[in-house]
DNA sequence: GCAATCGTCAACCGCGAGGTTGAATATGCA
DNA sequence: TGCATATTCAACCTCGCGGTTGACGATTGC
């Protein structure tokens, strides 16, 4: 239990896999597209992606030629549980959290 | 603000660093408390404490030859807000967390 | 003033994370 | 069959993390 914690907590610290993970909230995607975005060669994209599936964060389907990058928002729940314990999370201000996400796209290199 | 969330994530992904934290939660600590159940020297906690201290998560007074450690739980609200954007968080079960917290205390060595 | 206590600093070590490049593998298409 | 596309593998490099030990600085109490 505590490994997979450290799993998630360390995959979603840093800051290319968690705009990663804001991408494929929108859609899934090839791993392709995922890393065209960024400033980094495909393969270290690929081992972001693999940090993020063995976190259990994503998961992985290959169709054809292409494979299929999925967010499993699941496996955030029991570090979301965790941190949840610490009680001041205010209630949710979606706006706050939308112009949040747009500037993880965008500092995401 | 991508550079908190770092900070943040990469502080929670250590689960000395988060036993340490529940700790917290019950009451303020002295550094040599906070490392007393700890099996490594009391300079490995004290950095554990300064990771803690600039991702924001606690603050450190010194109150004679004594420095308490507190509790800053507000700091987790960022990270915790960009975790709920995925949506699927459960509603919270104490009892579930508070035997993930102890086992968290249990583990922490 | 001096010794004891509390905590950090500094230097060091080993290891794994995050990146690169180039070759290998898997699949689709002509 | 053979070439192009999609993705991973393997080897390598560098850097920072998590730990150690020993010296040092701050504070208290006798």
């Amino acid at each position: 239990m505590t490994d997979r914690l450290d799993a998630v907590f360390a995959a979603l610290a840093d800051p290319t896999r968690r705009a990663i993970l804001a991408m494929l909230l929108e859609d899934d995607m090839a791993v392709t597209d995922v890393a065209e975005p960024f400033a980094m060669s495909l393969a270290a994209i690929s081992k972001h992606l693999a940090v993020l599936s063995e976190a259990g964060l994503i998961s992985r389907e290959r169709r054809g030629r292409v494979i299929w990058c999925k967010l499993e928002p699941e496996a955030m729940r029991e570090a979301s549980v965790w941190m949840r314990a610490f009680g001041q999370v205010d209630p949710l201000d979606l706006d706050a959290f939308e112009r949040f996400l747009e500037q993880e796209l965008a500092e995401g290199d």
